[in-house]
DNA sequence: CTGAAAGCGCTTACAG
DNA sequence: CTGAAAGCGCTTACAG
């Protein structure tokens, strides 16, 4: 009767007992077996090496265990990008704490047929949106989702769903007034893809501390590109052709803040004695960078964390959460910016980049 | 009779048939339905929003479709390697063409029973140990394990069981071999952690390198740290003080070496005029460090596709394999490594590292 | 073409 | 303290 795999059937047989028995010491169930009992049950059990199948309990629990983390347009590097491992790294830790499993979901295809059919078929308890593009369809399924689930990563403010996030817009926001307090006006940005919440929230961070300061934004001084060093090099190139020249430069993300380093050590341009530079994420090549890049770092693992944490409550307590955590960004001061002190005439002659020079910090 | 989420019977119910049917439809099982029963079940599933429950699927198919990747010692920051990230997106990329789901089992403690407990539960067809240590019980774990299974970023070469790796020693071996042919014979180590594989692999090569071409290796040269960047300035802050002094210094990882870069800078040694130093992994900071760190780089995403798609192999055909795959790592040549010219005398007198000067490669 | 029945491996009332 | 029975949601022979 045996297969291959021992059963709790195979279990009760050798022990003597009902397989109701074998459950009950499994699981403890205090007084409902005497010490003989259960001591027979271990022992067939260990003999026997049977380990208790998932799937079959799951069935009949209606709980899995797991919780699934579900990302979007796999072509095939996500998690080579480490903003997304860090992100799953963060909620890996909190699920194993809570003694759950982690099930990847990757959706070749964002579309409504696709996730609920790999996330509501039982498989998983809840599910974490991770970095869900700008105008995602998922965002719209979350919206009509019984199943416990929190956004990580992105934040549209209407969306009726957990959500936790680091604070794009307050973050740039705050690094630009800094850099205006440092003396800069003329400030050029480096824009990501359009398609990104996280890159048109850190652009209107940016352009507010513009208003605010009564600086008028030139359009020729915003340039994107799509978050590679390739495009942030390129974008860097075009914008370093603008006249009039800007003092500093603050870029979506760090990688093309290092593809606009490249570009300036090219053209000969001194960072930061010639154009001060702000990324954003403290992805690990930013410190190693020349210059250590200043940058604004945000808490990713600690951002999977919480999602796992408010995911899990809401399976555990059965009650959806609304509730939007956002983590404010942290400025890491390394080298790539200093206070802007001598402002150029206007009009003046060729190579206004080199005729600057600053103090450092 | 149907709870809140429609099942099979519910189905079955609205379109007037029995679940077999159902089952037959959805199978597209030709030749067993008639054409008017077909879309009469269909129509009942959109209206139901039916989704056929996977885990009971799998209890009567004894098939999960999902391979598990078994990480050991999660101390908390294991995804935020990107070793690991990029191993897994490798796997996550063929397992989810080959139509397989990813389960992520973090164990805390790699003992036997946890093992056994998480993977043999049913709940994954096959098992991916992604790169566990040297004496892991997990490698004892996988002789005895009847569950489809390759070990990926490990290969011990007795292991009777599937590997996917790189060669370690052959390409230290080859790299080592490379400086000697530059002029290089005072070559200093930078060592891994002693209970990983591959670093205790990466400096046999770098020893049988040496051996090769007569040179007795110092143990004053080795030294070894934990694969930081800490340990590896640590580590070349002490190897600085050694007398003689060499000329170059090959590091077991990419991140000891920005370490080492960094001790060197600090003590005013020149890269790669003073000292030539070469990594391994080529980390995205690699490339831009100061100067750019020529380095080994591992297929790291190949050896993780190849994992999974040898244990999908496995698994389809029922076949268990014990073929051990090994790519060579790429000399990725940059700037600092620079041929020795000039060999300081024996006995020189101090700061022997400063009167050295060689030409870029 | 169609469906009743057995069964996947477990858990949970429920009755002794 | 113990066990027979029903059931979780599906699939798979098998008989019509």
């Amino acid at each position: 009767m045996s297969g291959m795999t021992p059963t709790i059937k195979d279990v009760a047989e050798r022990a003597g007992v009902s397989i109701t028995t074998v459950t009950n010491v499994l699981h403890g169930r205090g007084g409902r077996f005497s010490e003989g009992t259960r001591e027979r049950v271990l022992k067939a059990v260990e003999e026997l090496g049977y380990r208790p199948n998932t799937i079959a309990r799951s069935l009949v629990r209606r709980r899995s265990n797991t919780v699934g983390v579900v990302v979007e347009h796999f072509r095939g590097a996500l998690l080579g990008n480490p903003y997304f491992s860090t992100l799953l790294d963060g909620i890996l830790a909190e699920a194993v704490k809570a003694g759950y499993q982690l099930k990847i979901i990757a959706l070749e295809r964002p579309d409504l047929v696709h996730v609920r059919q790999s996330t509501e078929d039982g498989s998983i308890d809840g599910a974490i949106l991770a970095a869900p593009l700008y105008q995602s369809p998922l965002l719209r399924w979350v919206e009509h989702c019984r199943l416990p689930h929190v956004v990580a990563g992105s934040s549209p403010p209407a969306l009726q769903s957990a959500c936790v996030d680091v604070d794009d817009e307050g973050s740039v926001y705050a690094a630009v007034k800094w850099l205006i307090e440092l003396g800069h006006r003329r400030i050029a940005f480096l824009g990501g893809p359009t398609d990104y919440w996280s890159a048109t929230q850190r652009e209107r961070g940016y352009l507010r501390a513009l208003f605010e300061a009564g600086i008028t934004p030139t359009s020729h001084w915003i340039r994107r590109g799509n978050y590679s060093t390739l495009s942030g090099r390129l974008a860097m190139e075009m914008l370093l052709q603008v006249r009039p020249a800007f003092s500093s430069v603050v870029s979506c993300n760090d990688w093309m803040a290092l593809g606009a380093l490249e570009a300036m050590r090219r053209k000969g341009v001194l960072v930061p004695n010639d154009i001060s530079i702000l990324g954003f994420d403290d992805v690990e090549a930013a410190a190693v960078a020349s210059p250590p890049l200043t940058t604004i770092r945000q808490p990713v693992r600690e951002i999977g964390m919480t999602a796992a944490r408010l995911l899990i409550q809401q399976i555990e307590q059965d009650t959806p959460s609304v509730e939007h955590v956002i983590f404010p960004g942290e400025l890491i001061q390394r080298d790539s910016v200093v206070p802007y002190s001598l402002e150029p005439e206007e009009g003046s002659k060729p190579r206004p980049h080199l005729r600057r020079r600053r103090r450092r910090c």
